[in-house]
This record gives C-alpha cells, structure tokens and sequence, in this order.
DNA sequence: TTTAAATACTACCTGTAAGTATTATTTATT
DNA sequence: AATAAATAATACTTACAGGTAGTATTTAAA
C-alpha cells in the first residue's frame, strides 16, 4: 500500500512542524528541511491551512503554525482531508458497491485487514510521530 | 488502500476464468462477463500469458487457458507481476530506504499491519476466490 | 512611505495509468 | 485454398497527479 505523495508530503510536513508546534514554520524552511519541491510545498500548505489543521499568516515575518494541539490532529484525519479516506478504504478488488451483503471475492479477509489500517491511522497522531527520534522526516 | 486497476482486472478475470479451470477462455467471453473494456483486457491477457499464469491458443477455436493448477496461484504472486509488490509493500511514508534500521516515524506501527496484507495475499490462491459464491467477479 | 519577506492565486507543463483504434498474424473449418 | 474467428503488436488518445512559472497580495520593519 502506498498513500499519495500528497498525503506522505502532508504527514511528514505536519509531523516536521508538530517538533516544535508553538513555533511560526516559513515554507521556505519547510522546503530546506524536507526536500519537497518548493512550489508544490507552497500549495499544499495553503490547501492545508484551509482544512483547518493549521492557520497561515500572511506578509512579513509570516508562516504557519498549529490551530490545535496537535495531540488532537490524527493521521486519519490528514488523509481525508487531503485525498478522502474512502480512497484507501474501498473495496480492495475496486468494486464500488461492495459490502458484506454484497461481497467480492477478498471482502472478508480485507475487511480484518482494513480494519487494522483504520485503527493505525485513527489513533497515530501527529504528536505522536513528531517525538519519535527518527531520521526521516 | 487499492490496487491498481491493471491488478483489480486480473484478480478478477483469473478468478472469473478459476470457476472452469480446464475450458479455454476466449477474451471476447470475458469482456462480456466481466464489463472490463475490450482492448485493454485483450492486451492485459497478452501480458499475463507472458507471465505464464495462463497460455494463449492461438487462432480459431483459440483463447487462453491455465498452466497450472489454480491452487497453486496467489493472488501475491499476480499482483507481483504486473504491478510489482513492492508498489504496495514499501515504506508507508513513501521513503524509499525506510527499514527497521532507519525508520520513518509510522514504521513500527506500518510494518505489523503490512505484514497482515502480505499474508493474506501470499495465502490466498485463486481457487479459492473463484470458489466463493459471489454476484461480484 | 518604501521595501523586504512572506503567502495566495492562476495558468501551464509533464509523466504515467488507463482506454481506444488499426492492422497483422495465426489456425481450424469449410 | 479461402474464410472466419481468434490472438498480437503498435500507435494514438485521455485523465489526472504531480510539478513549475510568474504575478499579485499582505504586512512588519526600516
């Protein structure tokens, strides 16, 4: 499974920001520490501020920086903001329609599966994986 | 999660294809079942004889058939060739040299769930899907 | 009030998965 | 030998995610 490098960009962003989340974050600096090509960094960051996870500031002296604890801001919630989550959480044989009275050949077995995913993305948050002392950010 | 729509059409016509194993399939047969757009599902059928899941019969009275028996196909090894598993096995933050070693901040928590996936990929076979008695193929 | 340093907006470019069209080739039947 | 019915190969088209470029707007500091 792979999400889209939007949402990989967004989780490592917000995770990158949630390391010290009282502080203003240029998307300049973003773009130095991240490795994230700058004009599509930019946008994003916009799209974001708009979901309301975090708030822009604009002119000099400007960023963004956190509209909540960001104990309260939960992988599951960064994916639907910015791809939808029923996009990883369909049917895994890509029927529109199936459900457990109307099943595809995989539905039960995906369906343990895909509850785990949910549960990992549901109780991940970004303060959680902010203070993991990892390389990859 | 999902696969790609080129893995969804195999799954499903190999597994369509698993109810008969021993009849030879025309693709014209197959399209009509399984609402899959006709050139494109011809030229898939080309590829997945290459991978020698199925052998193509050339000329009148021809049409693709299995090499093997269809308990001895999983659907790891389908997705495997023709989209690569590591498309959907990889890091789930997008890094490309995630590892136990160098982790990315969901790497603990992803790699249990990934684990899941892969067992139920590598321990389903084909026989058993086309067995399910479901409206969806 | 001017300037510098930040974000916002709009339009365009590119690569890839998926879908389509056409022609060539193969082989059983007649 | 001719035909019909099947697969094979090649090239083109389309939609969309991701990436890029340029300009406009905002605001603190000088």
């Amino acid at each position: 499974m792979k999400l889209s490098k939007t949402a990989d960009y967004s989780l490592r962003i917000l995770s990158f920001m949630a390391k010290k989340p009282e502080q203003i974050h240029t998307a300049k600096d973003l773009v130095a520490k991240l490795n994230i090509s700058d004009k599509y960094l930019r946008r994003l960051m916009t799209q974001l501020s708009k979901t309301g996870f975090i708030k822009s500031i604009q002119g000099r002296e400007g960023g963004y920086s956190f509209t909540k604890p960001t104990e309260q801001i939960f992988v599951s919630q960064i994916i639907d903001a910015v791809d939808g989550l029923e996009k990883y959480m369909g049917c895994i044989m890509g029927f529109g329609d199936c459900s457990d009275d109307n099943p595809c050949a995989l539905h039960k077995k995906w369906a343990k599966v895909r509850s785990q995913i949910m549960i990992l993305f549901e109780t991940t948050s970004i303060a959680e994986m902010a203070e993991k002392d990892v390389q990859k950010v």
